[in-house]
DNA sequence: CCCTAATATTGACTAAGGTCAAAAAACTGG
DNA sequence: CCAGTTTTTTGACCTTAGTCAATATTAGGG
């Protein structure tokens, strides 16, 4: 169950019919520098993958290394440490980009936290594309730099923050995410376990349990099922995240 | 005395002359790719910059933002967070690049630690020279990926690892980039202040310091001066990091 | 070389978050 | 809808690192 296996869909993309107009991440950050014309070109060099909730995501093959592209469903990506904890360094939603980390064997590992669709180069070919196409190129240096800037924000916040600041950050996060797909801004859809979040937030699973039930008794949230929470009081969890 | 001023060097480099030939940086993961025919286009677009120890190095001026590669010295860099906090994330030694977080307002800062020289590029002719070199745009690529890593590790080290297993991971990275300067790696020559080195480990000044006096206590270093550590025992500083 | 200011160390105490254990909710397949 | 499993919550207690305060050491300027 937890090394469920995937399935490889369109591996070589025999049809001519191109699936990247009505993919879910047009828009990414990798893509929307391209033109409708020339998405063929991504889109042959590309495999389409499913990945079964809970199952790995293998960063490399057998000779090549992969650079993946979300098209739907929740990854999350974990730094393994020698002395065996786990951190997970982010989550990555639909248009995420993930895979760039290449060469040092940086004990990295991806797993889909919900079903997941994904679209995979070969790094080679990917680099290629990259030389073909340079808005692709410059679109993959403001990628980079983001992702860069996401780290050092959760080191920030690893480093610097109490508990309860980091979940606030993380709530209010979450909540920007999901107005970026259309929902309802103050309703948070957790696709990921309380575990999963104390991963990130580099707590143990009962201090989050115990912060939200904190906030839940403050009246700032509510819980109305465990995997979704209601924003009721933005301005609190706002101070509470800048709290001195 | 915080705000101390730099002295722009070579401005527009009115001589002919290349400073790159000699510079302790030629083998940089920046500049190693390119041959010496290519040096000077390089040379011509970048400004030298030395800054004394304690000032701040301004990442972005009225129009434009810079990129900046370390000749020598050390300048650590900072992500401030809006609860006036700092986490130090990275320290960068000769031949190492900055500066790449383009746009978003992150709130990072760099600052000289001990007197630093620089070369600096506006990141638009900066761009401009991947384009040009595109062994350089591959070595630019391996270094933001490197970064990448860098920095998640650090996550690693903040979200999961004790105080002594940070402090030793931290004196075992120092001396390996002491020897990678061709300096004796058991010999650590500490730039940074007490207060940079917790900063930088997400600790206060106090843990340090007892982390410090715990393994001198017990054989693992010695401190013959404040800024001079040196290593006893290697494979004990190693079994702390790993501890479970 | 001494005096001062900055930096680092040490000590006593506190608090935030971790650990261990048990109870309660929430999903699962039949 | 129910039994069984997993996930989450809550409680009591402990450990690590933070806080506050005093002392020691180091570096710089006259």
């Amino acid at each position: 169950m937890t090394e469920q296996m995937h399935s490889e869909i369109n591996g070589n993309h025999p049809s001519n019919k191109i699936a990247c107009f009505d993919c879910p991440a047009r828009m990414s950050d990798l893509c929307q520098g391209l033109s409708d014309l020339n998405l063929p070109a991504l889109y042959q060099s590309s495999t389409h993958l499913d990945f079964a909730k809970g199952s790995t995501i293998s960063l490399d093959g057998d000779e090549s290394q992969y650079v993946f592209n979300v098209r739907e469903g929740l990854v999350k990506m974990s730094r393994l440490g020698a002395s065996g904890q786990r951190q997970i360094v982010g989550f990555l939603f639909s248009g995420d980009l993930f895979g760039v980390t290449q060469g040092q064997e940086h004990g990295l590992c991806a797993e889909a936290v919900s079903p997941v669709k994904l679209c995979r180069w070969e790094r080679k070919k990917f680099e290629d594309l990259l030389v073909l196409f340079p808005a692709m190129d410059k679109q993959y240096h403001a990628i980079m730099s983001k992702l860069l800037g996401q780290t050092m924000d959760l080191a920030y916040a690893l480093g610097q923050l109490t508990a309860d600041q980091r979940l606030a950050g993380f709530l209010l996060h979450m909540a920007d995410r999901q107005k970026d797909i259309g929902h309802p801004e103050n309703e948070i859809r957790l696709d990921m376990s309380r575990t999963d979040i104390a991963d990130y937030l580099g707590l143990k699973i009962e201090t989050v349990s115990r912060g939200l039930s904190k906030m839940k008794a403050e009246g700032i949230i509510k819980i109305p099922s465990q995997r979704l929470i209601q924003i009721e009081d933005r301005a609190k969890l706002k101070a509470i995240e800048l709290e001195a």
